[in-house]
DNA sequence: GCGACAG
DNA sequence: ATCTTGTCGC
């Protein structure tokens, strides 16, 4: 029900490194880093936005998308939710073609993503994938990707800094915390461009400390709005609630998939 | 040449 | 990502 808009953006993982960050070129160009949703960012948290205290309609789909590996196969998983509820869950088994290269992890974990939304019923109206977004050599990180791949919405997260650099150090910080992840000289974007954000989503009064989320957009939505929006999922976990529900079904899938391999 | 590098 | 025991704290 969920097919891909731009099949040329399909990531082929036969393709060689610079045919793929050829085609990632093209993937920033067709991005949209500013707000374009079919919904009040204020209505995907559990808690009610001060400023639409009175949201009208159903809350928006939000789609949880994660992967879990068996040997040269990968479970892709995701949960849709409408609000705190979930409404369907799906993943798909896949063969793996390519490692993971650092900058090229769409083409390794784009097509199971691609081919698990085939198999969705429902129509997401924003996705979180684990991973960069704008944050990304190119500015087309798998969540970019992912997003101008369906013309959606979509975001990332992810759990360390693949390039770009923090307006302010990032050590320390308390729970609600944000700064800037600006363009360097390794991002293809002006320097100093604001290309996704640090999030500290949540932190001990002491040891251990916690790291921040790298969160940045993929399509269809700005930096500012991808922290919001990473910020209102989020529920007293590090993560925010679609990537731990997608990763917690992964997991299950994979040991479905695991033991009826065996007996 | 050296270092850095989502999952 | 994945492989894993123990440990701390609410």
């Amino acid at each position: 029900m969920v097919d891909p808009v731009r099949p040329a953006y399909l990531p082929d993982p036969a393709l060689d490194r610079d045919a793929m960050e050829a085609l990632q070129r093209d993937i920033a160009d067709a991005a949209r880093f500013a707000d374009d949703l079919p919904f009040d960012p204020g209505s995907v948290g559990i808690d009610p936005d001060p400023r639409d205290p009175d949201p009208s309609g159903d809350p928006p789909l939000v789609a949880g998308v994660d992967q879990a590996f068996l040997d040269d196969r990968v479970v892709s998983a995701v949960v849709v939710r409408r609000g705190d509820e979930v409404i369907e869950r799906t993943y798909a088994l896949t063969d793996l073609s390519i490692p993971y290269i650092p900058g090229l992890l769409a083409f390794r974990e784009g097509g199971p993503i691609v081919d698990a939304l085939a198999t969705l019923e429902s129509e997401p109206d924003l996705y979180v994938l684990d991973g960069s977004g704008r944050i990304h050599y190119q500015q087309a990180g798998i969540a970019v990707h992912v997003g101008v791949l369906f013309d959606a919405p979509a975001v990332g997260v992810a759990k360390s800094l693949l390039c770009g650099t923090p307006e302010a150090s990032v050590d320390g910080r308390p729970a609600g915390w944000r700064t800037p992840i600006v363009a360097d000289g390794s991002v293809d974007a002006p320097a100093g461009t604001a290309i996704g954000y640090a999030y500290q989503s949540r932190q001990y009064d002491s040891s251990p400390v916690i790291n921040p989320l790298y969160v940045s957009p993929g399509h269809r939505v700005s930096s500012e709005t991808t922290v919001d929006l990473v910020a209102a999922l989020c529920d007293g976990y590090k993560l925010p609630e679609p990537t731990r529900l997608a990763d917690a079904y992964a997991d299950e899938a994979k040991a479905e998939v695991a033991d009826d391999r065996d007996g």
